[in-house]
DNA sequence: GCTCCTCGAGTTCT
DNA sequence: CTCGAGGAGC
């Protein structure tokens, strides 16, 4: 007997779904791709002569709807915890001893060895789904880890992820009423090089690296891009669910999980103590170049779900588990040459051009060497083969000189004697690193990193004056000291080439909004050698007007904290000039620069409040706050907020993605809350 | 005079 | 982020 369009409809769907579960989550396919195509074909073709058979869980339903205009935030409904690094195998052992200690604490019995849940950290993005009665309602990025951006409609063109979960007479396990489940999203590494090479031989800009193509490729506005898309996704985590048991430990759920239909990583694995989680990690860091995928490190997870409740979490991650990372990616590649650039002060910088070289993802060219000193301890020569790494995994140095393979011609670099951009002579001061133009601001180089820093953000704060325009006005000598900047018209800017009418009028708006300054801020933007931010404001606090500062002597100078003979000195010499004072006389003349600021009686009193006599350092980033903003509003309440940790630190506040600050404090003992502590203590109540 | 701490300055890539 | 150096305290 025939079935009737919608029976057949209904068994396709099924097959097809069955060979998706074998195929992702089994990973034991039983039908050739041409087979399972044939199906998806025939299922297509029934549907649309029978459109009224369409259901929106339907295999062919992926790509569906118009495209979305925009990602609508979600937020969590649990918050989604980052984790704690662990960068050594010391930093394990600390770990596994602090669970065992904080179990032992709170009385509880625990092994000798745990038993900890291994799995390779994926090099991709957290999502969450979100399944109610086992339908795929919608998915979410993490975001900041409390709200996240809709990607539903990119996310369900993904093959292994079920739009329906398994059903209950499918699965030996219940099947949750509602189920928020979490993974990573990531592209294979096959798949990115193949997506590279079509966008390179289409002429279009390649990615960088695997988890940059993810990213992209989940924020594409239009799914039927996502879908061409090579993505995959593991799951690993539940933030929340209803209506089933919950399974006793992490090795359960995620059997629990591939049995709903939601594929897990194959290469998670049970471990017995410290030392299992060290051999696992090695045993992965010898195959991660045979992995399809990029990995970062591996995650230890307590595995007995009653002791992962037990050790509870601190600030933003949870205390069972932390992510051992493998060490920073290192590249291998030739220096072609060493160059001099000239920064604000005239300093000297050696910055080494690289063969471009990927390190961690990116590709670097240029790589500085800080000063000769450092060229010398590392012994770097022109034409070497060097090993660049990203340090802290961001701005890239040279680690060493391969020296087997230093060449014949290696040339040794030596300090140029007159400056590379203005000829003027290069001095070297006995006992300091730094060497120096000595041509001033008659060199250009000097010059325009000067303009740059007058008008930068935390200075003068011109929106708008980017470093090419200001190259040009310099060039073109428009502008040779920042109160020209001042004295520019509409028209002469929209000359400039690539310069319009409309923005060379932004431009002249936005100087004109900025005469209202603050004193702090003319005194940073001076660049007054070793005056920066702070003792800008410290100076200005203390004298109140600039009068009052330009008349002080060595000895008043002194007298305000943090400045020493030295800044003294630079200050009187700065003010001294007759080039400085005329330039700070065009910059204050209604008929010149016409700049303001409120003046004072000086010696403003620290504020007093709550937090007196308390030195936080804030790191990260946070969600409803800048740490700026942060910096401000604590030092409203009378804290004193520092630039690093050090003993001194009586509070480390740390945000998402904390750096070596974060180590640091631990590593003293220093105490360290999250963003929910900060914003208790700006409501002014105790922590 | 020594040591610790903080600030300033310079830097990379997307 | 990191390094160098000035400032402050012992």
């Amino acid at each position: 007997m025939t079935l009737g369009p919608a029976q057949r409809a209904k068994a396709l769907r099924e097959q097809i779904v069955a060979h998706d579960y074998r195929y992702y989550v089994l990973d034991d396919p039983s039908v050739t791709d041409a087979e399972y195509d044939a199906l998806m074909v025939e299922l297509r073709q029934l549907e649309a002569a029978h459109p009224e058979l369409i259901s929106p869980d339907s295999p062919t339903q992926r790509v569906g709807g118009a495209p979305s205009p925009e990602f609508r935030p979600v937020s969590h409904r649990v918050g989604m915890l980052s984790l704690d690094n662990a960068f050594a195998d010391e930093d394990v052992i600390a770990f596994d001893r602090r669970a065992h200690e904080r179990l032992a604490s709170d009385g509880v019995a625990a092994p000798v060895d745990l038993l900890y849940s291994a799995e390779p950290k994926l090099d991709g993005l957290a999502i969450s789904l979100y399944y109610e009665n086992g339908r795929l309602i919608n998915a979410a990025t993490r975001g900041d880890g409390t709200t996240g951006e809709d990607v539903t409609a990119n996310i369900r063109t993904l093959r292994c992820v079920p739009l329906q979960l398994r059903s209950a007479e499918q699965t030996r396990v219940q099947v949750p009423r509602e189920l928020e489940v979490r993974g990573e999203v990531f592209m294979p590494t096959e798949g990115f090089m193949r997506l590279n090479e079509r966008a390179a031989a289409a002429g279009e800009k390649v990615f960088a690296n695997p988890r940059n193509a993810a990213a992209g490729s989940l924020r594409q506005l239009d799914p039927r891009v996502t879908a061409a898309r090579p993505l995959q996704a593991f799951f690993y985590a539940v933030g929340h669910w209803q209506g089933v048991a919950a399974p006793d430990s992490h090795h359960e759920l995620l059997r629990w999980l591939a049995e709903l239909g939601l594929r897990t990583c194959p290469e998670s694995r049970m471990v017995r103590g410290v030392e299992g989680c060290l051999a696992y990690y090695r045993d992965l860091g010898a195959r991660r170049a045979q992995l399809p995928y990029q990995i970062d490190g591996v995650v230890y997870k307590v595995d007995a779900r009653s002791l992962q409740e037990q050790l509870g979490q601190v600030a933003r991650a949870p205390r069972w588990a932390i992510a051992h990372k493998f060490p920073a990616d290192e590249a291998i590649t030739l220096l072609r040459e060493v160059e001099f650039q000239v920064g604000r002060t005239g300093t000297l910088t050696p910055v080494a051009r690289l063969e471009p070289v990927v390190v961690g993802g990116v590709t670097v060219s240029n790589a500085t060497l800080h000063n000769m000193d450092e060229i010398e301890r590392k012994d770097v020569r022109i034409g070497d083969t060097v090993i660049v790494r990203r340090a802290g995994d961001v701005i890239p140095e040279i680690v060493r000189v391969v020296l087997d393979r230093r060449p014949q011609h290696a040339r040794r670099v030596h300090l140029p004697e007159s400056c590379p951009v203005c000829g003027h002579a290069v001095v070297r001061v006995a006992g300091e690193a730094a060497a120096r133009c000595s041509g001033g601001y008659s060199c250009s180089a000097q010059r325009k990193e000067a303009l740059r820093h007058f008008v930068s953000r935390r200075a003068l704060d011109v929106e708008g004056l980017g470093d090419k325009l200001i190259e040009q006005l310099v060039d073109a000598e428009l502008v040779r000291s920042p109160a020209d900047f001042w004295a520019l018209s509409v028209a002469q800017l929209s000359e400039l080439p690539r310069m319009g009418e409309k923005s060379a009028a932004n431009v002249v708006t936005a100087l004109h909004e900025r005469r209202q300054t603050t004193l702090p801020r003319l005194l940073h933007a001076l660049g007054i050698p070793g005056v920066g931010e702070s003792t800008a404001a410290a100076l200005a606090a203390h004298f109140g007007s600039l009068q009052r500062l330009m008349e002080a002597d060595q000895a008043a100078l002194q007298a305000v904290s943090d400045i020493g003979p030295v800044i003294a000195a630079s200050l009187r010499a700065y003010f001294d000039d007759a080039g400085h004072r005329n330039e700070l006389k065009r910059l204050r003349d209604p008929a010149g620069a016409a700049l303001e600021w409120p003046e004072h009686e000086g010696r403003k009193p620290t504020a007093e409040g709550p937090l007196t006599g308390l030195t936080i350092v804030i790191t990260g980033s946070f969600t409803g706050i800048t740490r700026e903003e942060a910096t401000e509003a604590l030092q409203k309440l009378g804290a004193k907020v520092a630039g690093s940790v050090s003993g001194k630190t009586s509070l480390l506040i740390a945000g998402e993605e904390a750096g070596s600050k974060l180590a640091k404090a631990q590593a003293l003992g220093v105490r360290v809350v999250g963003e929910q502590e900060l914003k208790t203590l700006l409501s002014g109540q105790p922590i």
